[in-house]
Formats: structure tokens, sequence, C-alpha cells
DNA sequence: TTGAAAGCGCTAACAA
DNA sequence: TTGTTAGCGCTTTCAA
């Protein structure tokens, strides 16, 4: 398939009847004046007559970076992903920089083998989307190699959002106030008994909304928390059905009348389990969940949900890897966005 | 946030005390048999010590290829993406290879600017899932810079899968096949007036949906084609309703009671406006759809619909990329995958 | 303003 | 079995 060989500098350089030092610095953006016009012109006639391009390999070599970003997520098909990497890639293409995109399918193993990859390939920094709690340590060590910056998920509990133990870059959305939200909602339609269904405790986003979720409960003396004791393997549409079976085949007074899921995966699983149960949403029990995922404004019925500001936080991330790298800063950076709660239609007055 | 320099081979051939070259013969997998094995035990424990990482950039410079594979999608927010990926990367892994991907949106202009990134970064190979009908002199131009898998999308129509007329290395899943199955359903269940809600023509995957959508109608005496004239500007859930409005405020007699739509989407659109009419699916109206995608078994009613074989589309245009970059084999190849109908309640019985 | 030369880190052909 | 050497394509320092 491959053809003439792709030209080099030197090709360029030899039409052009220059040295090569001389071609590089007419072809390059920051030190083309150094070079005297004509013969600037000359280079450039030259590179557009032979197609050159430059060999972003052997810059890289030379130059000592890569002008290329590490992107890891847990899971690709997880929808906020896209738009994760549409606000990276955002801020990345104007700096001509390359995304590469790894996946880790939540194994701490993997993610691993995924930063071995990465770091062979020598990107410039790494943007984390898929750390574990049990991960702290390797991160660290990860830290001192090259600039990390932690989005959407961090290490350790948040817990409230004005604690000012900050330890590292990263770029998150407040989910205790997302669950905090949740609760008002019901709270406001006058719900009492109130679960809520736990995503894996081993992921920072579940423990801060369990976190808020537990807190505004707390804070309102009519609530009554019904949550079961167990906690999601996954956050599946399977879990959810299989925790709100259990919720809602208890005694009638134990039972909820507001479920609150961790994400929106598991709220369709219970929207699957209430109708399952003959039970009606939100007539019976109404449901929200968490990330405004596409299509899940036409689930039936259309879920109530907390909208994850992807692109934004993707945005941000980059911008802060690449500060890092133009400044060397090593001082610890926290961005909290904030998430939006999203009416629609699994969530109504509480049943008497 | 960087520490210390990273080893590099040298470190390691200083520490073990033999030559780099020496060092370099211990650390690959298909020379290491030309070296001692004492020596390469000191060799590989030297590079422990230092935690030695080869660097690919260098590796690449002097080899003359990447270990990397571009892959170009229209939408990373398109859920097949993500199956088609890991499907790459199942190919990819154990052969050591990191894809790179780049997202286009549909635009012909931001297909050019991603496929320069793509051979700047000097990508072994590339596989391209974003092709529209108008590109067919660039791509043909790109196959003879390197091997160019096109995967879900082609050139040109299908028209016919037994069409012997080959140009190129794609893996397709069986549009016209697919379509022709919606149509059989509808037969079988008695609707006799059918509409399509064609998707842009200027994607081989519509024109081929279209195609066989229309000799399956063909091919049935008792059928009519109520379809409307318009093509959808994009496959979206906003045209899909919109279509289908104009479809069902016609005369009863001219109004389908049957809808293939060329994708999921515009199924659910469709879904969308057939309730806004004050209509029922499927009692009044049944509806298709085409993709499969996660959550529209969720959508109300859930969707029937053609199954997209993603991920082995992506498995075998890994594969065939690879034995082209293996074999040097200019030899065109065209693998064509079966779609699956999945039935579930978006259709019914015609109304009467 | 341009040329010369070194060298980024690695592999592989050749010699010993 | 190991050492030596050249060089992948580029950028950049140093001279001229």
């Amino acid at each position: 398939m491959t053809d003439a060989q792709a030209a080099t500098l030197r090709d360029v350089a030899m039409l052009a009847g220059v040295h090569v030092g001389t071609a590089s610095r007419a072809l390059s953006t920051d030190q083309s004046d150094r070079v005297r016009p004509t013969t600037r012109k000359r280079v450039i006639d030259a590179a557009k007559q032979l197609g050159y391009r430059p060999n972003a390999v052997a810059q890289s070599l030379r130059k000592g970076s890569t002008a290329t970003l590490g992107v890891v997520v847990a899971d690709l098909s997880n929808p906020y992903f896209a738009q994760l990497l549409r606000g990276i890639d955002s801020e990345a293409q104007q700096r001509g920089v390359l995304p590469l995109v790894a996946e880790t399918h939540e194994d701490p193993k993997k993610l691993r083998t995924v930063m071995h990859r990465l770091l062979t390939n020598r990107v410039d920094a790494i943007i984390l989307s898929a750390a574990h709690q049990t991960d702290e340590s390797f991160i660290a060590e990860l830290e001192n190699q090259l600039p990390v910056v932690l989005a959407v998920r961090t290490v350790g509990s948040v817990e409230y959002p004005t604690n000012p133990t900050v330890h590292r870059r990263e770029v998150l959305q407040n989910d205790v106030e997302g669950t905090r939200a949740a609760v008002k909602h019901l709270v406001s339609l006058g719900h009492t008994q109130i679960a809520q269904l736990r995503g894996p405790s081993d992921i920072s986003s579940f423990v801060d909304r369990c976190a808020g979720y537990q807190s505004e409960m707390r804070r309102h003396s009519q609530l009554v928390d019904v949550s079961d004791a167990t906690i999601a393997q996954a956050s599946t549409i399977q879990e959810g059905y299989r925790m709100t079976s259990m919720l809602l085949s208890r005694d009638r007074t134990q039972q909820p009348t507001g479920i609150v899921a961790h994400n929106d995966l598991m709220a369709v699983g219970a929207l699957d389990a209430i109708r399952d149960m003959g039970l009606r949403c939100p007539e019976d029990v109404s449901v929200i969940g968490y990330n405004d995922a596409p299509l899940i404004d036409h689930v039936y019925p259309p879920l109530s949900t907390i909208r994850l500001p992807s692109f934004e936080i993707g945005r941000q991330s980059a911008r802060l890897a690449f500060s890092a790298l133009d400044n060397h800063i090593t001082a610890p950076v926290r961005i909290m966005l904030m998430p939006d709660f999203v009416k629609r239609e699994s969530t109504g007055p509480a049943s008497s």
C-alpha cells in the first residue's frame, strides 16, 4: 500500500537549496523570523511541492515532549465520556495536543497496565477519570513522574465541599450537593420514607453521593431513611433492579416512597422493579437518577436526574494539565463544579 | 511535578556493566536469546532497579513504525463507538498497539484535519468509520500512504451484497439485509402501508438501508410505500419527530401503519411524534429502529430494532489492518457481517 | 542570516 | 556472545 517514502526535512532543504537547520527554522512557528523572508518562501514552497509533513516522532524525541495527553476512563460506553473527551479536546486542539484514550473497566490492575502503556508512550500529562479509593499511593507515585489531573472522581472523600484539605490537581463535580438536591426535591413533594441506591464505595463519586444524601436526610426531622445496608456491586440496571426489589418486598411501613439512585442506570433498574412489583412510578414510588445520560429523558417515565457537567470538567481538566506543564506548578488545585437538578416525570407527590 | 530524569537504556547498560547494544538485545523479545543468560539477568535486574521504561518515541523513530493505530469516528457519543473501539483494542492490545481515536463530527473538512494529525503522528494504519460519499478520492490518496480499513461505512453503495465490485479493505454490516428484515417483520404482522425515515444520503449505511427497504418493498405486491420524499438532515430525534409528524398529518389513506427508521434516534423521534398526535405505538403505528443502542430497550415502548455487531466489526477491522501491515497485501477485502433483528414492543399487528 | 554539528534514545548491521 | 557504529528525522546551540 505504501508508495513513495514520505519526504523528510532533508529533502525539503535540498530542494530549497538550504541547510536542513535553516529549513527547520523556516518552517517553525517561533523561529521563522530568524530567516530571510525570501529563503523562507523557498523552503515553504519546497515543502508544499514535496507534500512535506513533519515527523512528530522525531520532533518528540528531540524536544523531549510528545504533545500528547493521556485520558483514562473506566468505561468508554459511559456516555459522560464522550462529553468529557470533547471538553478536553476543545483545549487540546488549539495547542496541537493529541489525546490518547484508554479504558480500565474499573479494574485497578488494568489501570496500572494502561498507565504503563501511556508512560512508555511518553504522554506529557494524564487526565484520570477512573480512580478507585485504593489507587491513592499509585497515583501519588505517578504524580512525580508527570502531571496528573483527577477528573470527576478523586481519591478519598470530599465529604464537605468547604473542606480545605486539598491534596492534588482535580476537577470535580459536587456530588454532595447533587444528592442533597435530590433529597430536597423529594422533601418538597412530601416524601418522608426515602432510600438511596448506593454505588460501589471504592469510587469517590458514590462515597460523596452517599454523604450528601445522608447529611440532607439528617436535616429534616420528619424523614426516615429506609435504605438497605447493601451496596451495589456495580452501578448497573441489574443491581438497581435487585436492590429495589428487596426494598419493595419489605413490610409496607419500611418501604420507601422516594428513591435516590446513585446513577441513571440503577434508577432504570428501579423503574423496572417498581413496574414488576405492580406499582407505579411516580404515583407509588418516585425515582431520581444521576448523570442525565442520553435517552434517559425517553425511558418510561422520563427520569428526574442530576446533570453532570462533563464537557466543562473536561475543559477545565485539560487547562489544569497544560498550566501544570507550562508553569511547572506543583501546587494543589481543586475545581468543584455544580451539578443541575433536572425535573422530569419520575418524581411526584408522595403517596399517602 | 517531574522528579528525576527517567532512566535510559544507557543507564541500564552502565549499571549492568555491558554495552548499550547488549542491553537492548537482552531486553528485546526476539533477540534476547542472542545474549548469555547470566548477562541477560544482570541487565534485567539493572532495568528493574532503575525502574527503566523503554522510550517508545525513540523506538518508533528507529524502527520506522509507531505501534499505533488511528481510529476515526464521526461521533464519539454514538454508542456503537465504544463497542467498536473495544473490538479494535482486543486485537491491538496483544500486539502492543495503541489506538489513537479522533472524531470528525460528520464534517469532511474535519476529517481532513484529523487525518493530518494522525499522519503527522505516524500511525501505522487507520480504521475509518466516518466516511462520507464525497470522501472517495481523499481516501484513495490516503490509501497509498498507509493501510486504511473502512469500518461500518464505506464509500459508494453496496447495493446488493452479492455485487462483486470490491474496491478496498472494509468491514461492514449488511445494511441491505437489515432493513429487509425490518420490512419482512412488518409484512408478517399484516402491515401494508409502510414508510421509511431516511438518514443522510452521503453516508453509505443510509444509502444501503434505503436500498434494502425499497427492494424488499417491491417484492410484496400488496405493499404500498408511503414514505415522504424528504431525507433527514441528520439522524437525530428531532428529525425523526419532524418527518413522522408530516407523515401522520396526511390523509388517512396516505398514512403508514409501520415505520422503518434508519436508526434508533430517529425511531425515538417517531415514537414522540406518534404520541403527540394522539396515536399509540404499536396499536396504531409500529416503529422499528436500527443499531440497538443502550437504553433503547427502556424507551416507551421498548423499541424493535436491528442490532449492529460493533465489537465484531472492530475486531475484524483491526485484524485486517494488521494483516495489511504484516503482509504488505494490497488486495481488496470486504467482510460483511449480518445484523440481527430484535423484536420488542414497538411493533405489533397492523391496525385495521 | 545561514551553516555545521551534536544528539534526543534506541535498534540493527557488522565486526570482533 | 558482545562491542562498535551508524543513523532514524528533527531542533538547537554555536560559529561563521
